[in-house]
DNA sequence: ACAAAAGTGTTGAGAGTACACCCATGC
DNA sequence: GCATGGGTGTACTCTCAACACTTTTGT
């Protein structure tokens, strides 16, 4: 395909990066955003923490592979995921070199199976505004992977993956200002929400704590996922 | 880092998939929007059209290498470029597992060296909204290409970077009809592309062709790439 | 009855949109 | 002087942002 590189090369005999998939999920708990992380055992980066991935198998897409990684730490299909970026700065690994393709996951907490230690890896729920020292160049992907939740949240309708399958518009509420580290006007954000129409009210109400019960609420599966940003150009 | 292939062992030993870039060139001729591909001489898919790229080599980045294949094909280096996304279905290309990970670039046509024939490769330039028949999976990612440059187009200052040093605000809003496949109000555009505060007069004129001569804008160095967004959340 | 969280409207400011005519030059 | 493209302002609408009190329940 280049001068230098002829396409009739067959691919198969060149020097080959090894590919791996990193996952980032993401989950809310305690009204907090967390991310799972897994505890490196050997050389490099031994004792330190690390986003879950693991090698592209030779026959299986970078989707069904990021699924994998994910339901194999936390017991979870068919949630929100998308890829982020690939990564692929030679000597990140020092080992050898690794082109990793980043997706993130959105979880609800609800639906997490693999507790923390059910594995034979160490895991756990980090928040993400209290993260403790990451493997190779994990904590640029976090970040990377932060910047773009908030901003998909700015104009989709995404912060739903987060919570369970009904809830009330204040844990919705609650979930945005957490993600956004920032203080959302009740009124105003009940008014956008409904506008959007992605929301349908179940009937039922939550009467758990204290004061009034609240509508709980479902996501319309029907719903179109992406909400019409406000263009710069007429 | 998973139950099925434990972290401590030597990635450099797994069946690796090939690694490839490939760079979506995207130029404005004759108020239309091109993208530069290459005729493939050679199974499979010989005859076909190609977007252009190449294989990663096992000590530079990914950038580089989005670079270099842009270089070969263009003579350009410094202009706008920016990962797209990452393809791996298996069976993309027949011969063997290739992961190609995509990057998109902005040339203003006049800074072109390489026109079609100057190298071996036989290449050319096709307009976006009129492809030839194309190879592996390109028309889909082209596909993506196009709906990636008309999202950024509405929220950042990205469409200069396919016109030349200076330019007249005509021909930016021809630039961003012609992509967009769209009229736009040339008041409206003025005002907004002002008042983004990204453009600097010249000075110059622009005195070529019929009618009053067109002041003659550049972009501003310092100016911030990102304009803000209206969010969805207060 | 009181504590706690749910729920609800209005107003002012700024941005978006639609729309039509005069200006400077070359021929 | 006329054809050609360049350049300019205003009024209406709509969305955003700020702001405080009433309602429903459990104890």
């Amino acid at each position: 395909m280049t001068a230098e590189i002829p396409e009739n090369y067959d691919p198969s005999h060149y020097d080959r990066p090894s590919v791996t998939v990193d996952v980032v999920i993401f989950s809310l708990v305690d009204d907090d955003l967390k991310v799972l992380l897994i505890k490196r055992k050997f050389a490099p980066f031994a004792g330190m923490w690390a986003i879950p991935g693991g090698f592209v198998r030779i026959d299986e897409s970078l989707e069904t592979a990021a699924a994998r990684e994910l339901a194999e730490e936390t017991g979870v299909t068919d949630v929100y995921m998308e890829q982020l970026y690939t990564f692929g700065t030679p000597g990140r690994d020092p080992r050898t070199r690794v082109i990793t393709i980043a997706y993130f996951a959105l979880v609800p907490y609800d639906a997490v199976r693999h507790q923390p230690g059910d594995d034979a890896a160490e895991t756990s729920w980090f928040s993400m505004f209290d993260l403790p020292a990451l493997a190779f160049d994990h904590r640029e992907i976090l970040a990377y992977a932060l910047t773009r939740l908030r901003y998909k949240l700015e104009y989709t309708a995404v912060g739903f993956q987060l919570l369970p399958d009904i809830f009330t518009l204040s844990e919705l509420q609650r979930a945005y200002e957490t993600i956004l580290s920032e203080k959302l006007d009740k009124r105003n954000f009940r008014r956008k929400i409904l506008a959007a129409e992605v929301l349908e009210e179940t009937g039922k109400k939550k009467r758990d704590g204290e004061g009034r019960p609240a509508k709980l609420y479902a996501y319309r599966a029907d719903a179109v996922a992406e909400v019409k940003t406000r263009r710069l150009f007429p």
